[in-house]
DNA sequence: CGCTACATTGACCTTGCTCAAGATTAGTGG
DNA sequence: CCACTAATCTTGAGCAAGGTCAATGTAGCG
């Protein structure tokens, strides 16, 4: 524990409610507990605004996010930033084939995680084939997710990009809270939002603030309420 | 066999040569032989402009590409196309938790693929842990690319993209061949590579002139020749 | 040789970016 | 609880990268 900076132990208890649901990003499959994880894990606490890893660092842990949501963050040499995607409760963390995080992972509001030992990890994993098939399920499901940003970046206009976000993110809260909800809860800033969406600041804040004029939203305390689901299903398209 | 449209059969013999290299699209991993699944595979010859496989279609086949290049297109419901990868000898296609697949497979020049009936891969895979340890560290790999291309295509210049790209299939090929080399062989036409760098093909088109008219590189049939590879490396910088 | 695909080039236009000025919100200390 | 500050967000004006439309050039192939 305390390894990673800025984090604080709240409870040295083992984790008891480990259950995965992505691996490195957002996914909607729901697997129930995954057999044996939670017996390595301490649930870890990091405030608002601390670092669960930072890229480039040696991937010692892999986590398992409980509350709250992670953003990850991709810099360039020049200070560009791409945040590859926020990881939310059940989602899994620092997964990789690389001795180095490939990324960032930064609370944007406070978090609770269940952290591995890498060693510990790879060993339950090696000793436990159906634990790793469901590993192996879910990367694929992240690579097929991961397409579809690939998509949204290579191929829609600034409006559709910001429709698909906030029905992306409607539909994971929809998963974790295990309803869906209009009111879509966004806890990360404006610019968070522009570095997941390749547009800027303004770009963000224009479409949000025509589609609050357009009464198609309205906008609330960190998140939106939306006022016709169907609209911006429209709008996604992709 | 040949229940894939426009697939020949080159072969009858049971596959001798399928070292898998990635998943879905690209990875530089070399892993040699993947054991026992050449036994359930038959080798596929795929003409310029076939199918191996459609978005949309069960499920039902694994690739293994050994010759020639794959695009892996997806298409969105009002036309648009964004190419998520190309997948070169070596690479694995059509692994997928869904029972369809997500994009289009078609060949941009001839191709031989092994061809695996999915109920056999999933078979030997659930016998052999070791097999889906290493399938799951390529899944694993692959997303890391896929996170790659995110960040070029949120925020890379349209020569920050060429550029990358074609680096990108020079390490391809050096890996595929053996060897690098200054040449660099691009079977694919303008509109895939502007569809997989999410231009236009006239963006596209302009910048590769226009480096050449710099004398960055020289424009060869199916390919473009790197004047200075560190030039390209510099522009590429992501 | 002539057809068809594909690629290149030019002129013009649009989307989204840049720069800059306010407005709002959140955080802090009195 | 309020005042002050700093950060974040919004809005506007102007600009530029890349898209669109259209014409021309070139390569592959029967």
């Amino acid at each position: 524990m305390g390894s990673t900076s800025c984090a604080h132990v709240r409870d040295p208890r083992e984790c008891e409610d480990c259950s995965a649901r992505s691996l490195s990003v957002c996914s909607a499959l729901d697997v129930g507990e995954l057999d044996g994880l939670h017996e390595i894990a301490r649930s870890t606490f990091y405030p608002n605004r601390s670092s669960l890893f930072r890229q480039g660092e040696p991937s010692e842990f892999v986590f398992n996010v409980t509350e709250g949501v992670v953003r990850l963050a991709r810099l360039l040499p020049d200070g560009r930033r791409q945040i590859v995607g926020f990881a939310m409760p059940g989602d899994f963390l620092g997964v990789s084939v690389h001795a180095t995080y490939g990324f960032s992972a930064d609370a944007v509001e406070d978090v609770a995680a269940c952290k591995f030992g890498r060693k510990a990890y790879e060993d339950l994993v090696a000793s436990k084939p159906h634990l790793l098939k469901r590993l192996h399920d879910f990367s694929a499901n992240e690579l097929s997710l991961a397409q579809d940003q690939i998509t949204l970046l290579g191929r829609c206009t600034a409006e559709e990009r910001i429709a698909s976000f906030l029905l992306h993110m409607r539909r994971r809260w929809a998963v974790v809270r295990g309803k869906p909800s209009v009111t879509v809860h966004l806890p990360m800033s404006r610019q968070d939002i522009a570095d997941f969406l390749g547009l800027t600041i303004e770009t963000v804040s224009r479409t949000i603030s025509r589609m609050a004029r357009d009464k198609e939203l309205t906008v609330v305390p960190h998140g939106v309420r939306l006022s016709d689901v169907r609209r911006f299903e429209q709008l996604a398209a992709a």
